[in-house]
DNA sequence: GCATATTATTTGCCTTGACAAATATAGCCG
DNA sequence: CGGCTATATTTGTCAAGGCAAATAATATGC
């Protein structure tokens, strides 16, 4: 009886699995518009350019925390990045463990490409949903992202 | 002059940084309930388990496409859900290139418990959004989802 | 000031997934 | 039927990330 009222799944995608397509499709977007333009790189690496480009200098651990990658890959991410020019590992002024990461103008000029990337790939992603909707979406999903992080 | 007219980035996130994050949690939050059950599996490994017990058997490739996964990808996770007993490769009637995926007992009863994990997961991510609101970001995710998808 | 604990980065090892080539089987057309 | 093409799965290879151990340097306690 009771297995006749197990539906084989409505429409409903669960939280998890939606979120987790629409992130491999931007994903795979930027990458594409990347290489639409000759650039070669991956999405780990668009993201740490454009926090060196956003925030500024900043040290290897710190840049591993917020682009929430693990410090072993974030130094191999690095080699490959200081490799191409992109960016230039510095002694830190007060402390010689840590490294001060930061752009080249190589890559200060390579992060005036990939914005406009980025640009294009939210505007397609976004282009079904009016200012207001955005706004939300983006609230939603900063309260979710807090409802995780906070456990308590 | 210009240096200074950077903004050290307002609070907003770009919608695919925040995605990338939301998500990471939620894998991290589920992988977590289900070691502190004792099951030991990986966020793929439960989406497959989830695909098959909503769905019922389908064939490899099929199932690939489901969990948006690489083929090959797709028959080492198999051979591992084989080999700890929760599915079996059966033949398949007509075609005998194709394999009919399907859980066995122990992957239903298992399917019992990390159906439960899931249930406590979105309950902690959704807990600040009130049901309309949770229908809205859905909605919202979906259109996000097939703006990329339908490129025309 | 020296030993110990702590912090930052690097390196080694392992697993996962993407991509392509190999294999096996089916379908089609002469 | 026999050969060609298409489809499904598997296997090989490689890059990326997680985790733990190694390394380097700072901070702390005595």
């Amino acid at each position: 009886m009771d297995t006749d009222s197990r539906i084989p799944t409505p429409p409903k995608e669960s939280l998890g699995v939606l979120i987790g397509l629409v992130r491999a499709e931007i994903v795979r977007a930027l990458e594409a518009e990347m290489t639409g333009r000759g650039i070669n790189l991956r999405f780990t690496q668009f993201l740490i350019i454009k926090r060196l480009a956003r925030l500024g200098p900043m040290r290897a651990g710190e840049l591993a925390r917020v682009v929430d990658l693990d410090c072993g890959a974030m130094t191999r991410q690095l080699d490959q990045l200081e490799h191409k020019g992109y960016l230039r590992r510095c002694p830190h002024a007060q402390d010689r463990r840590t490294l001060r990461i930061e752009l080249t103008a190589a890559g200060d000029a390579l992060w005036q490409q990939l914005g406009d990337c980025q640009q294009r790939v939210l505007k397609t992603a976004q282009r079904s949903l009016d200012a207001s909707e955005r706004a939300q979406l983006h609230d939603y999903l900063e309260r979710v992202l807090h409802a995780l992080r906070d456990k308590a």
